[in-house]
DNA sequence: CACGAAATGAAAGATATTTTCATCCGGCCC
DNA sequence: GGGCCGGATGAAAATATCTTTCATTTCGTG
């Protein structure tokens, strides 16, 4: 018997064996026959509950099985472990697989009464998806030739409403830090106002996810029509906007839902091409944007209280 | 309520702090700050090889990382473990996932002279990163209880400078949306001035990366003070703004490098915990807040040129 | 430059695991 | 049926491992 249990999982019983990954189940019920009473009785245990095995004492999980330590130890060995902390390890690695295992419920849309660990999980991965989506979508050519209309501009003017607004005071916020003079309009008047000071050489930068909205399609156009170079960060290529772009940059969107507008959404992908837009300035311009940042972080520094370290 | 939550999570084994499951890495780079030079090391260690880790005693790697056997246990601890065997157990059980799990990764820092493609995928990969620490690290029954607390509020003050500050707005705009009174502060001696106003019932919320703003910090300790309920949402749990904070949602933070700062990274956790809040809030007034998305569609939708170009 | 607070490691103390060994149980031959 | 044998089993000793304590060192500060 012990014999041709030897043979099925190859050399010998305890020294080489490969201390088995995953397969336990299985490995409790083939080797189940060799075993004796009370080892059945433990591997019963740890194969119907590894992650709660995993919690218990050598003690306790005899206690548990209603056996002595020895014997569970001895179990372990059979099992192909040196011990039995080491089958506990391999235990609590088991536990965690089958967990991750059963993960996606997260395919679904956000429901009302989606609990809240749900709804973390899912947008989590809505967020995900739209990263990769964009970074997937995004044309590198049209973005290069963004980075150096920036890098090289005498002013930059971002135009962006609503949820879009922030992303444009975020990429202008940024551009500042790295010594771009630049600047952020929500009122479309005086958007359009300053967008009539713009020059060649200029970039103006449009952020709208449905690529239609007026008031800031309108400043890009005169911006455009003076000669300043036009970026759009839109989620539609083919939207009017676009009209007026030398270069689109196009964001992806996830699925959107009744607790999820589009609105919502459409921001994490408009804030990666912003980083995007933001590194590559300041890839170019490194001599004086490496200073620049340490400047502003330094400028920053009084305002932070010392770190209190816990006890 | 809290049912739900402990039900979603399992037996509560150690009742209040669950102890990390798969979301290591990010714990150690969010408590990094707070931890010792010796300790820093054991958490590299750990946080960089949990497989090898796992395989090793507290004196072995004590050895290992050139520290005592104290300093291991310490470490330990501060990652929310009761010592240095629960530790073991959940690097056993993180290195069986990664096993499992995925492709390996995009390791390198952003570099000068990285071509834009990199950039583009770096910057992408790293965000997704720090979605997916982030929702691993959320305390749900913190973000359930602050979620509560915003439903039921008369209304709400939200503090945020600098990159914070544009996430506070977006929080803001959002809680409009659904019909909630809500305000972003970005002026700190109006934030106080408006705090003095809160009362029991009233929320507030902090956020900040560091949690060490002191122009933040102020507002938050006044309304907390004024017996408002105050939420931190921060990349620090153990930071001086945490003091005044009823619930503290903890952000999880992408490595940083000199083209990427803090700042930066920070954003994407601290949106994700934003979007959280909205939609929990959204789904507890589901009623009162459906109507009002819907409105502010409708409302928004005349400023939309139609769209033109079909295919 | 001395002071105090925090950090650190050596070693004692507490637990958990492994080994040893005496006992027990069941079958088998006489 | 009794006695003997060999493996199965658990109590307890031995060891390894983990945790705590406490004295020493280090570092920042006035």
């Amino acid at each position: 018997m012990t014999d041709d249990v030897k043979e099925i999982f190859g050399s010998g019983g305890t020294a080489p064996a490969p201390p088995a990954p995953a397969a336990l189940a299985a490995k409790v019920r083939t080797l189940a026959p060799s075993m004796t009473r009370s080892m059945q009785r433990v591997a019963e245990a740890v194969a119907d509950d590894p992650a709660g095995c995993a919690a218990l004492t050598v003690t306790k999980l005899a206690e548990l099985t209603g056996t002595s330590e020895a014997t569970v130890v001895r179990t372990a060995r059979l099992l192909g472990y040196p011990g039995y902390r080491d089958l506990r390890l391999a235990l609590a690695g088991l536990a965690a697989q089958q967990q991750s295992g059963r993960a996606p419920a997260i395919t679904t849309d956000i429901a009302v009464d989606d609990p809240i660990a749900d709804v973390v999980a899912k947008l989590a991965y809505d967020e995900q998806q739209t990263l990769a989506d964009t970074a997937a979508g995004l044309d590198t050519v049209q973005l290069a030739a963004a980075v150096t209309a920036l890098a090289g501009a005498r002013r930059t003017d971002v135009y962006g409403v609503g949820a879009s607004g922030l992303v444009a005071q975020d990429l202008t916020q940024k551009l500042l830090r790295i010594g771009l003079l630049a600047h952020a309009h929500s009122d479309p008047h005086l958007a359009v106002t300053n967008a009539v000071q713009l020059r060649p050489g200029d970039v103006a930068i449009a952020v709208t996810h449905s690529g239609t909205t007026g008031d800031v399609i309108e400043p890009l156009r005169v911006a455009f029509e003076h000669g300043a170079t036009t970026v759009a960060v839109t989620g539609r290529p083919d939207s009017p906007v676009t009209q007026y772009a030398d270069h689109v940059l196009t964001t992806s969107t996830a699925r959107e839902s009744e607790l999820r507008p589009a609105a919502m959404s459409s921001r994490t992908g408009q804030l990666l091409v912003v980083d995007c837009l933001f590194v590559g300035v300041a890839q170019r311009t490194y001599d004086a944007a490496a200073p620049a940042l340490a400047a502003s972080y330094e400028a920053l520094a009084h305002r932070h209280r010392a770190a209190r370290r816990g006890p």
